[in-house]
DNA sequence: GTCTTGTCTTTCCAACTTGGAAAGTCAATA
DNA sequence: TATTGACTTTCCAAGTTGGAAAGACAAGAC
């Protein structure tokens, strides 16, 4: 037997479409920061800060703050469940949305 | 230009893991049983129907009673639009979670 | 030192959604 | 007329959302 593929598993928390985008806008890249991800879901920032703490809540991804200019700035990334949490969210997906 | 794909369309109503699931069923059948369905999806009476109302009032499923050994029972099947929403939801997920 | 700003985080809130149990419909027997 | 099967509706408690408003906090401005 092979190396098992990491299964395909449905995740609500990841589901919400809001979550899914984030999480789909991690997963390319090392780590991304709030301000830029709020531009890009267009959402309020309260709004965004709650999802990825509950995100964060659920160890699927990490929260570092930094500095940049002076100011303090808030970076995110996926953590190693995380990945495999959306992968397996992902392949969860593509198995309900198949035609058989 | 060629026939236009069906564009990608995120859809709230669909996206419900329910109703993702409900409408992945219809997908590739002419029409399915409430009965069949209520089975597959393994949820109680009411809340299959309440979704399954849903999708109805939306216009994205024909909702059809039929005699069946003297009872009658109810047969679901996707519309034109509802195949449409849909594929381009499945389509919308797909771009989201594509790695780009 | 204090005020102001920028960058989030929390709280507050009103609106919606869910899922299941229980009650209701309605037609077809018994 | 009572019962049964196959849903449909109602009731309800719990959970989720999104945004506005208020907070927290550090870094400059003065």
């Amino acid at each position: 037997m092979i190396k098992p593929t990491s299964k395909a598993q449905f995740d609500e928390l990841i589901h919400a479409p809001l979550r899914l985008r984030i999480c789909a806008s991690l997963a390319p890249v090392e780590w991304a920061e709030f301000a830029q991800l709020k531009q890009n879901l267009g959402v309020a920032d309260s709004v965004l800060s709650k999802h990825v703490k509950q995100l964060g809540d659920a160890g699927y991804i990490d929260i570092e703050r930094f500095a940049k200019l002076g100011r303090s700035h808030v970076r995110v990334s996926l953590t190693r469940i995380g990945r495999r949490a959306y992968v397996g969210h992902v392949a969860a997906l593509r198995e309900i949305t198949a035609i058989k």
